[in-house]
RNA sequence: GGUCUGGUAGUUCAGUUGGUUAGAAUACAUGCCUGUCACGCAUGGGGUCGCGAGUUCGAGUCUCGUCCAGACCGCCA
């Protein structure tokens, strides 16, 4: 061994001890007569000194060592005269005797501390040097805390971890697959798992009634600050149990996470349906840290000569409390917020419920002080409080006023990242009408059952049934999701004739699990956490990839290892692969 | 596919209405300094202003194109 201790354990009470330590040259501070060296590894850092009185050639070496040398010294632990109360190891120093240069570093382009001056763009380009600061390994080391919670967690409840292929068949239904070709198959291709969602249905029928695993999965879609190609997943399926029996066993191991991790005693998950949460916060992933829900005030303002709200198919709005103080650009900068083409409202209707009761609103024209009032008494709004009204489409105006609402929330301070709010969304719709294709989808996946109630309405009016499919929110982020899944064979038959699916193409595709179907499939659902979602809530950011070891950038791409790369004829040539734009 | 923001020293940034030799901080190098811990002080080196074209007597600054990075919309069962 190179040491015998690392530089985050010794204390007081090792004083007089003679060691050996490795590590990196965080830092050196020369004072002439002597040098302090502080020397790091992922445990901590320790104060090196050298004292020319002492051992000046040692100290002459001291000094010449710069930052991220590798280091080991020897030397004996002693109190320091001058102390540091920002160090655990602050009371000590090592009065190094012996020191070797394992290895010398060039001057890192950034340098390794929490408040780095190295931009994002440098640190991904040296991930492995931006991994050596404190804050990005704490995020790891939180990431690996939560694995081994969630194993302990689920192993206590009698969950098997099972490994699922990782080169499986593509299927068209949901985002575009990354496909691998096969080079002893010419012409045929593999695909990265989008989730082990068939694989862990078919260990259903095989009897391991308890799955679960932490998994990589693959998605060749646009990227975004919580979204990467390649994610991770916590994914889980029970045999022989109901919606309820799901709900209950994970809202469990969420509660369990919040407990071991931030201290907190969570009360039970309130549950909101889908519609509803439509219809109160426009989004099926409600942020309900703070209130400000929607209004609708169709038959109140209809019919006043106001052409906007009369041709609307939904007048909504929110109250804002305390905002009718508002200044005419900071209403003006709420418009523009709405204009962009990223919410794409055409306009945005205000009304100031003023301190002395009065009304001021940008629609005075249209509407007399006694109807202002009724608006006014439908939001529950006091005076010094600011309606915000949107109307338009239905859908579209409920989720441009939705990003308004989570807009105010952030600029009235009620999104503290550390207050969290979860929630259970429940009874999906089971399908979504696509206008491209002129068909339905399966909003969750194919497999996704109905609820006994509309199944009757599969064929009828499909866009009404609502399916046994769940996601858990927090915060107005999607943590996780699942359903109860189709285990009978007709109605997973119903279920690909409402997508447009014909007995062949559903045979083609998903035979497989359809056979198997057949061989006594028991009663069973479950769900998935986003594992890197969850890490970055938990430290309460929004992006994920502070979570990733090694992630890829907006583009998809690993600057590091500049990946994606070309490969080579011969290569193309094994996979019985041409490229069709070479130059690109 | 689209909207927006940015690209100037190793790094993070400033750079006025288009006008002389492009600045600061930090990092780096050298020297001084015996209790520092963001040590201090002094001196010094360091620039294809992302790239290309255009406007102009003159472009870091204006226009167009392009590349790169980031946020978002579409997309993401």
């Amino acid at each position: 061994m190179l040491r015998t201790h690392t530089c985050g354990e010794l204390r007081m009470e090792d004083c007089g001890k003679r060691v050996q330590l490795a590590g990196w040259l965080q830092r050196s501070r020369d004072l002439g007569g002597m040098t302090f060296v502080d020397l790091r590894d992922r445990y901590g850092i320790t104060q090196l000194v050298f004292n020319m009185d002492i051992n000046a050639e040692l100290c002459e070496k001291a000094r010449k060592l710069s930052r991220e040398y590798v280091l080991q010294v020897e030397g004996v632990v002693s109190e320091r005269s001058s102390k540091n109360k920002n160090l655990p190891t602050g009371d000590i120093e090592i009065l190094v005797d012996g020191i070797t240069v394992l290895n010398p570093s060039k001057t890192p382009p950034f340098t390794i501390e929490d408040n780095t001056d190295g931009g994002e763009e440098l640190r991904m380009k040296y991930r492995y040097l931006d991994l050596r600061r404190n804050c990005v390994k704490k995020n790891l080391e939180l990431r690996h805390r939560l694995s081994i919670l969630i194993r302990n967690y689920m192993n206590d409840l009698g969950f098997m971890e099972i490994e699922t292929p990782y080169l499986i068949r593509s299927t068209p239904e949901g985002a575009r697959d990354f496909v691998v070709p096969s080079r002893v198959n010419p012409n045929e291709f593999y695909a990265l798992p989008q989730s082990p969602q068939t694989f862990k249905q078919l260990l259903m029928v095989s009897g391991y009634d308890r799955y679960f695993q932490i998994v990589r999965c693959f998605r060749d879609e646009d990227l975004r600050a919580d979204r990467q190609p390649e994610f991770t997943q916590v994914d889980c399926e029970m045999s022989f149990v109901e919606q309820e029996d799901v709900l209950q066993t994970f809202e469990g191991l969420i509660k369990y996470l919040f407990k071991q991790v931030k201290g907190l005693q969570l009360e039970d998950f309130p549950r909101m349906t889908y519609a509803d949460a439509m219809r109160y916060y426009g989004s099926d992933k409600p942020d309900t840290r703070f209130g400000m829900r929607f209004v609708e005030l169709d038959d109140i303002v209809k019919g006043n000569g106001f052409a906007v709200f009369d041709s609307a198919e939904l007048v909504v709005g929110i109250c804002a409390e305390g905002c009718a103080n508002y200044t005419r650009k900071q209403l003006d900068e709420l418009t523009d917020f709405v204009k962009r083409p990223q919410v794409g409202a055409s306009g945005l209707v205000y009304i100031k419920y003023n301190e002395d009761g009065t009304f001021k609103s940008s629609v005075d024209k249209f509407f007399t002080a006694d109807k202002l009032k009724a608006v006014a008494e439908r939001f529950k709004a006091s005076p010094g409080d600011l309606m915000l009204v949107m109307a338009g489409k239905r859908e579209k105006t409920q989720t441009s006023l939705s990003c308004l609402r989570l807009e105010m929330g952030s600029r009235l301070g009620l999104r503290d990242p550390f207050n969290y709010s979860p929630l259970w969304v429940v009874d999906f719709p089971l399908l979504e009408w696509d206008e491209e294709t002129g068909r339905y989808y399966a909003k969750h996946h194919p497999f996704t059952s109905p609820k006994p109630e509309d199944y009757p309405k599969l064929f009828t009016s499909p866009g009404e049934v609502r399916a046994n499919a769940y996601d858990l929110v927090v915060n107005g982020t999607e943590i996780g999701g699942g359903s109860i899944r189709i285990h009978d064979r007709k109605m997973q038959n119903d279920m690909f004739k409402a997508l447009g699916f014909s007995e062949e193409e559903a045979q083609e595709q998903f035979g497989f699990l359809l056979g198997a179907f057949e061989y006594g499939a028991p009663p069973h659902g479950g769900l998935a956490f986003g594992f890197d979602r969850m890490c970055s809530m938990f430290a309460g950011v929004e992006t994920i990839r502070d979570f990733i070891a090694f992630p890829k950038n907006n583009k998809a791409r690993d600057v590091m290892s500049e990946s994606p790369s070309p490969i080579s004829e011969a290569q193309l040539e094994e996979l019985n692969i041409a490229l069709i734009h070479k130059e690109q």
